[in-house]
DNA sequence: GTACCATACCTCGCGCCGCGAGGTATGGGA
DNA sequence: TCCCATACCTCGCGGCGCGAGGTATGGTAC
């Protein structure tokens, strides 16, 4: 019924996985880190959230995961696959379109 | 499970409805087209989001809602209230700290 | 040796919200 | 009379962020 508190956040999760993942190979707490690094702590996702995510993109062929050592810890790594850039590219789009359109409505005269 | 089609759109019509209200009083109909309108097409809300937003807000007490009759049309007219401006402020401000951070993210170095 | 923290992964459940797919009623022009 | 634009509405599905938990291990400090 009531909205609380709009997080403005859907979709915003697998569009930064994908577009970090485009550069390099990483695993999931690196991400993470860099995510908050890369767009200077304004956005900032749990594990809750991007552990899940990385799940959902795997399993739609959207990433490719592979257990590595790395210094004794034990991580899993995310890849990006051909699809993976096709979605990225679309996903892009949709929301230059989107933010595009905010904005102009937000500019509009006036307070 | 799987994500489809994340379409940005959480929370965004509740901010364009109350930036557009913070203008003048206007009813659904006419907000619809009007987003349609300054949005330059990129953004359309259907009636089935824009009705159940406007309710939503009223109930929340950030517009205030009357009928009136307007050339034989029944019509309800919505106007912002003072906890909806402030609502509009903090909003834009999420909206603008997400939207640089993932501006930021896209921009990094190479596709 | 043990307390503690950072690292590194994970799950469950709630609740919000966009959105497809419907429905109703009326005024005005063809 | 038919049809369309206007103008309002509801129901139900399903995705997804997010709070709140849990597990295991390596390194450092006491």
């Amino acid at each position: 019924m009531a909205a609380q508190t709009p997080s403005f956040m859907a979709g915003v999760p697998e569009l930064l996985v994908l577009r970090l993942l485009a550069r390099r190979e990483m695993y999931g707490y690196e991400l993470a880190r860099l995510i908050r690094l890369v767009t200077r702590e304004a956005i900032s996702l749990g594990e809750n959230v991007l552990y899940p995510a990385l799940h959902s993109l795997e399993a739609r062929g959207l990433l490719r995961a592979r257990r590595r050592t790395v210094g004794g810890r034990s991580r899993v790594y995310y890849a990006i696959t051909g699809a993976g850039r096709r979605r990225l590219r679309d996903l892009t789009r949709q929301w230059q379109r989107i933010a595009m359109g905010v904005a102009t409505a937000l500019a509009g005269t006036g307070p």
